[in-house]
DNA sequence: TGCAAAGTTTAGCCTAGGCTAAAAATGTTT
DNA sequence: AAACATTTTTAGCCTAGGCTAAACTTTGCA
């Protein structure tokens, strides 16, 4: 457990020092692995909304949302596999496996509670959603609750 | 035996929850751009934080403070040198161009932004640092600008 | 029923960004 | 000044994640 130097919020000016070496080394290490994880995050979010919604999960209109080629999903999907997150056999769509499904879950709800705290924040939907989707991944769980509380107390006050 | 286009997802309705695929994919587009940029802009920001701070950024200094080995850094260095971000001459320090300062600049503001928002917001200093490194390329003006306002009126509020 | 369209997969190319190992240059110490 | 230490660079390997082209399977329609 690293110590945590302070709990206030800092609102100071003091803000023009360099983390030590070692601490900022962390920071970046804690982005890349998230940039590790996110794009499959993505991926098993996309094909449990689209089972949801649509009943199946297709590589065409996985690659139409995701904006790539369907030899890109293909490839992925098969990485997908490998890791035990979905199910498929050749030339039919696409299923979660119980993890997968877990996976997708989780990342629903992330993704809800970050676009929500945008909007109640008084961003407009077109770019609430486009900033959630990035952000997603970069939440950290302290963040993502004092966000989730910040939406309900708007929502109540409103 | 399931074929695959008895459960036809039936438009009408259903996917409200889902935007339309081509904002959908514009979304994850937008997140791919953003990961294009964003370690060359973490870099420049690195560098211009090295100069103001040690008067001079060295390759050893970068890679620590980046968490990465000394042979990425050098490769990185020639990219961002390509890109006329950055000059520098073998076996001595790096310095910015105008391009690279302006770059440096700017990302050092958005990154103060963020993280003093995040800090408004009640979240801990080192969660709040890691968090803002992540979320900072993904941020849109919009929403930068809408942060901006918010801590300044909690630290007038306090 | 058979054939064309649509969907899926495979093969192979490219760039980015990690890594190690080793060579080359610079800096320091005796 | 020579030897050693540090720093920087280069070469080469690996994986991820885009792409195109082409082969193959499934579906839908005449």
């Amino acid at each position: 457990m690293p110590t945590y130097s302070d709990n206030r919020p800092d609102t100071s000016e003091q803000d023009t020092n360099l983390p030590p070496p070692e601490q900022h080394a962390r920071q970046y290490a804690a982005v890349r692995d998230a940039h590790e994880t996110e794009l499959i995050e993505d991926y098993v979010e996309l094909i449990g909304d689209l089972l949801d919604h649509a009943g199946e999960a297709r590589a065409t209109d996985i690659a139409a949302r995701m904006g790539v080629r369907q030899a890109t999903v293909a490839r992925m999907i098969r990485r997908l596999n490998d890791q035990g997150l979905v199910t498929n056999e050749p030339y039919r769509s696409i299923f979660l496996t119980e993890r997968g499904r877990a996976m997708a879950e989780e990342s629903r709800k992330r993704h809800g509670v970050v676009l929500q705290f945008l909007r109640s924040l008084g961003v407009d939907d077109a770019t609430a959603r486009i900033d959630a989707e990035g952000m997603e991944h970069h939440v950290s769980e302290t963040t993502l609750g004092i966000m989730r509380e910040f939406t309900l107390k708007q929502k109540g006050g409103d």
